[in-house]
RNA sequence: GGGGGAAUGUCCCGAGUGGCAAAGGGGGCGGACUGUAAAUCCGCUGGCUUAGCCUUCGUAGGUUCGAGUCCUACUUCCCCCA
């Protein structure tokens, strides 16, 4: 990573500022592209699950910051390499999603990040690009004579990813060196049909953005550019995301804005000036006085974080019931409505605590509600459960009608008969 | 094509003289302490109708009272030779 250099265009600086630089190709050159005209740029995003999740979101916060500052961002959904497989996951052998799978997932995926950028026809409007439309035409010799013939399998087995790979003797398939070639294309085809001379991404992959510079340098004669975010980690080291129950997805309907504004919440002290910069559109002068709030009061700016956080992912109003429901639920302690609910019939009634436990999802199995009463850690209505064979009737239930089912202090449930 | 190695608790890494629900980490979850933080300490971390039973060590067979461990075939990966 070469030292942020000092940019004059609106959005490099900007960028700089709010720590999500990492490096870029040319500087100068990039930093007056961007003071001369609106740039398309892109970022691509695989489709192998239904919705992003918030590792992705430094990236679609770089779109988003791009669409702020007037410039146009391309949503490339990778429709077409997905359906290779993505053999970057070391053992197991990936399942090959169908296409309609794909198709489903890019939607899913699209729906999930709608408050995020404005989609559109406008000339900042982001444009969302589905590479299959390409990918899929390709025939193979003519392909491999056009493009294939411009890399160097030489340079290739000099790139990070691949001798990292090699070094830890893993696996290295044929399919990937084709991932990079397809990758470095499609960058080239951005090029050809909407003009796009930026590509940004995290930093490790830089080297598949540089082989796409390279390939529109042979191929169309056109300087194109990177710019890189850096690997987003907590103040203690751990990756971003890969929280609680595996990744922290964006969308409402894999996880609740309520958790998810519980994610942000649940932020170390180090990260939330940072994270702020990052992943809030807060005025940075702002952010500069909240994070420089002590102890307990820093409680505040997680806060604020938090709710900023969830609103850009799923809008004012919800990111708002968010902070109420955490508000009534941990300053009151009290039941909001708000806490995820299930229904349970109410001919189940006396249930057994074990159950109870298992259908509200606080738990996964009898086994782990029997280890969870017996590390004191299961409450009904926040009153311990000390005896796994203890069963729950309707007269226990609050005057608002539920139980809350609660795992630890912060996992809470609603349990609802009907 | 030939030779040599590897695959372990479905989160990851990793030990495992034929008696193994299988060492140890990491991660995760709970508890204590706090501020819904970090650090630290403690407990848990295959399932069940839990003094017991059932299912797990790449896949399928076999030897054995008994197999993660031995044999055979297969699959996938790595290394060396061609």
């Amino acid at each position: 990573m070469s030292a942020a250099p000092r940019f004059r265009s609106e959005f490099l600086r900007t960028f700089v500022e709010r720590g999500a630089y990492y490096d870029c190709t040319l500087p100068e050159e990039l930093d007056a592209l961007f003071q001369k005209e609106r740039v398309t740029a892109y970022i691509g995003f695989d489709c192998t699950a239904s919705s992003l999740h918030i590792g992705n979101l430094v990236q679609l916060m770089t779109l988003r910051r791009l669409q702020q500052a007037g410039h146009r961002p391309i949503l490339l959904m990778g429709g077409g390499t997905t359906k290779l497989g993505d053999p970057s996951g070391k053992d197991e052998v990936r399942k090959l999603l169908s296409s309609e799978q794909i198709e489903a997932n890019k939607q899913s995926i699209l729906k999930g990040i709608r408050h995020l950028l404005k989609f559109g026809d406008g000339p900042s409007d982001a444009i969302m690009v589905d590479n299959a439309e390409w990918l899929d035409k390709l025939e193979y010799i003519s392909f491999l004579r056009d493009v294939g013939r411009h890399f160097s399998v030489n340079r290739m087995l000099t790139m990070e990813s691949v001798k990292l790979r090699l070094d830890r003797e893993q696996p290295l398939s044929f399919l990937e060196f084709n991932y990079m070639v397809c990758q470095a294309y499609d960058y080239v085809e951005l090029y050809r049909r909407y003009g796009c001379r930026l590509q940004s991404s995290g930093s490790d992959q830089w080297g598949n953005i540089v082989s796409g510079i390279d390939l529109g340098h042979r191929l169309e004669n056109v300087q194109l550019y990177a710019l890189s975010t850096p690997l987003i980690t907590t103040a203690s080291g751990a990756k971003m995301g890969k929280s609680a129950s595996g990744a922290v997805w964006l969308n409402a309907d894999m996880r609740s804005p309520y958790d998810y504004w519980q994610f942000w919440r649940n932020t170390e002290d180090g990260d939330v000036g940072r994270f702020m910069r990052i992943f809030t559109d807060l005025p940075l002068d702002e952010i500069a006085r909240l994070e420089k709030l002590k102890g307990a009061e820093l409680n505040e700016a997680k806060k604020i974080l938090a709710t900023e956080a969830a609103t850009i992912v799923h809008g004012r109003a919800a990111a708002q019931a968010a902070a109420e429901t955490a508000r009534r639920t941990f300053e009151e302690g009290g039941i909001s409505g708000g806490l995820p609910t299930i229904e349970i019939a109410k001919s189940e009634f006396p249930i057994g605590v074990l159950t109870l436990a298992v259908k509200s999802g606080v738990t996964s199995s009898n086994g782990e509600a029997r280890k969870l009463i017996a590390n004191n850690g299961l409450r009904v209505n926040d009153t311990p459960v000390t005896d796994a064979k203890a069963t729950i009737g309707l007269a226990a239930l609050t005057a608002e009608g539920v139980l809350k089912v609660s795992s630890g202090k912060k996992t809470h449930v609603l349990v609802k008969p009907v």
